[in-house]
DNA sequence: ACCGGAATGG
DNA sequence: CCATTCCGGT
């Protein structure tokens, strides 16, 4: 039978880029992820859904970073189904999937409490636009630092370069790579690291990527080196992009991009660059519709290069665009190169207070509370291992190429579906913040110092402060 | 509810 | 590879 899902439609031609001294990598554009352009997976669609308000009763950002409970498993499963095709999907089959995920460490279960389960970015690497990922990414940035600030992320050159195969090197200023004497492939390239100081080997851990570090764009606390500056207006000529259909949960291709969420979350600047009209395409989802607004998924509004399912990063694998292989993948956890991005935890307290939660309370069963987890979040060390007992890095014992194919993982929808800012609610958000965080991940609690009230460079200094205590 | 093995399919 | 489906076991 042909269900007739919407994954099938609309398949639209490849996105691209287009602006000028932005260039990104071949891979960048492929509709999908890497490998044959796969089919959608499941953590991209649980990853899709916990962006959505409308699934917040459904399933949400709970507990910790990266902790989301599925409030509504049958509906979750249902919503899995219909993106699948698979019309005796159920949650069963569907927590089978999930089960799956905890050796590949993307995920894992959160004892105790019932469908929860959270995400390991610790060792997840944001692909696609690393820098403004990250500067959304709760995960990224949370467990970082919760993974045992040990846990390092990959800040390896290898990994960094990975990350950036080869990036943009716009025009004027040093491009990403030493072009080193001997010529350098594709691989043989070396990254700059200094290019990203909030990668930065050496330098500072920022508690927090740039983009969060401060409120307003006025300062960067860097400069860009090949000329890209986030913060600047001309940083993405969002004008001349081709646009997408909205980030929807359907069609993996118009995966959000992650920059362009990013910018959605900036401050004025770019968010008012990102063209309204957005989520609601869904077919209101057993009923949940889309409050924000029915614009059918009709209107496009990427102009990235849609999210690359999972793309490897292996070094190699980008020279040759098509046929990324998740192959053996580049040792992303060097022992020595240790260091963190120390982002704080800081989720920016979106939602905090604000309703993350519909009280879709479900079976009863499903607790919300906080609390359980909120402790500081240094307490999470747990977090992978909240029973994972062979959370000791890495190493996994199965394959360590799992491991690495975990940290693959890129990100690419992070914030992507994010409502244009245009369609969020009112302003009357208490906090102005609040309007530049990603609705995704609530961080739950946060230390008092952390308090969303508090201003934002006053946080950073904070985390920075928590970051040094941690070290 | 949750776990993970096994077989199977795309 | 990534599920999906089944299933026995906790």
């Amino acid at each position: 039978m042909d269900c007739n899902c919407v994954s099938d439609l609309l398949l639209p031609p490849v996105p691209a880029l287009w602006t000028p001294g932005f260039a990104f990598p071949d891979w960048a554009y492929k509709p999908e992820s890497s490998p044959g352009s796969r089919q959608i997976q499941l953590w991209h669609f649980i990853l899709e859904l916990l962006q959505k308000e409308e699934y917040q009763g459904v399933i949400a950002w709970q507990g910790d970073y990266g902790e989301f409970v599925i409030k509504d498993p049958d509906e979750v499963a249902r919503l899995w189904g219909i993106r699948k095709c698979k019309p005796h999907m159920n949650y069963d089959k569907l927590s089978r999937a999930l089960r799956y995920y905890y050796n590949k460490r993307i995920l894992h279960k959160t004892k105790g409490k019932r469908f929860t389960y959270k995400f390991n970015f610790s060792k997840v690497v944001l692909v696609n636009y690393p820098i403004l990922d990250m500067a959304n990414s709760p995960f990224f940035l949370a467990q970082n630092h919760f993974n045992g600030g040990s846990t390092a992320p990959d800040c390896s050159p290898e990994a960094i370069q990975s990350l950036f195969p080869r990036l943009p090197d716009s025009g004027r200023g040093a491009s990403l790579f030493d072009r080193g004497t001997t010529a350098a492939g594709p691989e043989g390239d070396k990254l700059r690291l200094d290019t990203f100081p909030f990668l930065g080997s050496g330098a500072p851990c920022y508690s927090k990527p740039p983009s969060l570090l401060g409120p307003y764009p006025r300062n960067p606390p860097f400069d860009y080196p090949w000329g890209f500056n986030p913060y600047l207006p001309g940083a993405f000529s969002l004008n001349n992009c081709p646009k997408l259909p909205p980030g929807s949960l359907y069609p993996s291709q118009f995966y959000p991009n992650p920059l362009q969420s990013s910018l959605s979350q900036l401050p004025h600047p770019f968010s008012s660059l990102i063209p309204p009209g957005d989520a609601g395409g869904e077919r209101g989802a057993a009923g949940q519709t889309a409050g924000t607004n029915g614009t059918a998924g009709g209107q496009p509004r990427l102009c990235l290069p849609s999210y690359p399912g999972s793309l490897s990063m292996g070094r190699t694998d980008i020279g040759n665009g098509a046929a990324l292989g998740e192959r053996e993948r580049v040792e992303v956890n060097p022992p020595g190169s240790g260091l963190g991005l120390g982002l704080g935890p800081v989720g920016l307290g979106a939602v905090t207070g604000t309703g993350q939660q519909s009280p879709t309370e479900r079976r009863g069963g499903v607790k919300q509370d906080p609390e359980s987890d909120s402790d500081l979040e240094i307490t999470d060390l747990s977090d992978c291992s909240s029973e994972n007992e062979n959370e000791h890095e890495f190493s996994i014992g199965k394959e360590s190429r799992l491991a690495s194919r975990s940290q693959v993982v890129l990100d690419g929808k992070k914030g992507g579906a994010l409502p244009p800012i245009s369609s969020l609610p009112p302003p009357a958000s208490p906090h102005p913040l609040k309007t530049l965080m990603p609705i995704t991940p609530p961080p739950p609690s946060l230390p008092p110092s952390l308090s969303p009230s508090m201003a934002l460079h006053e946080r950073h200094r904070e985390t920075e402060t928590l970051k040094m205590i941690h070290s």
